[in-house]
DNA sequence: GTACATTATTAGTCCTGGCTAACAAAGTTG
DNA sequence: CAACTTTGTTAGCCAGGACTAATAATGTAC
C-alpha cells in the first residue's frame, strides 16, 4: 500500500529520474529532468504538476524539485526492480549492459512483485553459492555465447563445458 | 521488421485474445475478445478496427474476426514471448503458475528482443542439461522456498521413494 | 414473421501524456 | 540596470485507449 500507488509508468520514469539528480545534485531541475527522459520540459512541468498533487515531490513553479519522503520511498521501490532486473539481465543472462539497463527500464513498470523477489533471490543464490549457483551460471554462459564468456570459462571449469 | 509492427502494448494484447479465441473457434466474436480482455465491447470494435486498418485483421462489421497472415505472424511472436516469460518465471524461478502467467501477460509487450532469447535459452538450458542445469535449479528451489519443492525434489530421483 | 435478446457499432466523453508556440521568470553580463 | 540567454509555465493541440449511452444489426422463439 505505501509503495508504488498505482503510478503510471510515466511517472515512475519522472519520479526515478529526479531521484538519480537529487542523488547527484541535492535536487532535479525541470531541464534536467527533460534531458535525462528525453522529453519535452512543458511535459516535465506538467508531471511535477502530477507528482506534487499526489504529494510525492516537493514542487512550487520555478524551484527546484525535490522528493518527499513518500516521494522517495516510492522511488527507491522504482530503482530497486530496475536494478534487480539490470543485475538478473547482465549477471544471470549474460546480456550486455546496455541492453540490460534498457530492458530494465522497460520493465521495471510491469513487473508483479512476487516475481521480482524471486529475480533477486536467484541473483543472491547465485552469488553466494558457487558450487551450485555460479558453476550453473558458467555452464550457461557457455552454452548460450561459447565464443564470449573465455575468461570465465576458464575460471571455474571443473569438467569441461 | 516483419514482427511487431510498433504494436501498443493494447493491440499486441488484442492479437493475442484473437489468436487463442481463433485457436479455440476458427474465428473471434467482438463478445469474446471484450470479455477475454476484461474491456467493453465498444473498445473492442475500436481496437479492430485499428488492427484492421494495420491489416492484421480480416474485420468487417459484424463479422467474425480472423487474423491475417501477418496478424498471424505477430500474433505468434506475442505469444511466443508470453511463453518464453511464463515458462522462465516457472521453470526457473518457480513462480506460481497464475502469477507467472499474469506478470507474462505484463512483461511480454516490454521485453526487448535480445533479453527474451536468453530467457528461451535458459530454460532450454535447464532442461536439456540435467547436470549443470536442472541440478542447480533444484538447489535454487530449496533456496529460495525450502518448504515448497517437496514433489520436485523427488521428480530427478528416478526411483526414490 | 413479429417480438425479444444478444451482439456490434457509433457518438461523445474522459484521462494520460506527449508535443509546439507563446509568454514569463531567473540568471548572466556588459 | 538593461539586454540577452536560459529555464519554466501555460495554453492549446493531438493520439491512444478506455468508458457510457444510444442505436443498429443479427439471432432465436414462438
Amino acid at each position: 500500500m505505501s509503495l508504488s500507488e498505482n503510478l503510471s509508468a510515466s511517472l515512475e520514469d519522472y519520479l526515478e529520474a529526479i531521484f538519480h539528480l537529487e542523488e547527484d545534485n541535492q535536487a532535479a531541475r525541470s531541464r534536467d529532468i527533460s534531458r535525462r527522459l528525453k522529453v519535452n520540459v512543458s511535459s516535465v512541468t506538467g508531471a511535477l504538476q502530477a507528482l506534487s498533487q499526489k504529494e510525492l515531490v516537493n514542487y512550487s513553479p520555478y524551484e527546484v524539485v525535490t522528493l518527499t519522503e513518500k516521494g522517495k520511498r516510492v522511488a527507491r521501490d522504482v530503482v530497486r526492480r530496475h536494478r534487480a532486473l539490470r543485475d538478473f539481465f547482465v549477471k544471470v543472462l549474460a546480456v550486455e549492459e546496455k541492453i540490460a539497463d534498457a530492458g530494465a527500464c522497460k520493465m521495471e513498470h510491469a513487473i508483479p512483485r512476487t516475481i521480482l523477489e524471486r529475480f533477486i533471490e536467484f541473483v543472491e543464490f547465485v552469488e553466494t553459492s558457487p558450487e551450485q549457483g555460479a558453476r550453473c551460471i558458467q555452464a550457461f554462459k557457455n552454452y548460450c555465447c561459447p565464443d564470449a564468456g573465455q575468461k570465465d570459462s576458464e575460471k571455474n571449469n571443473k569438467d569441461g563445458n
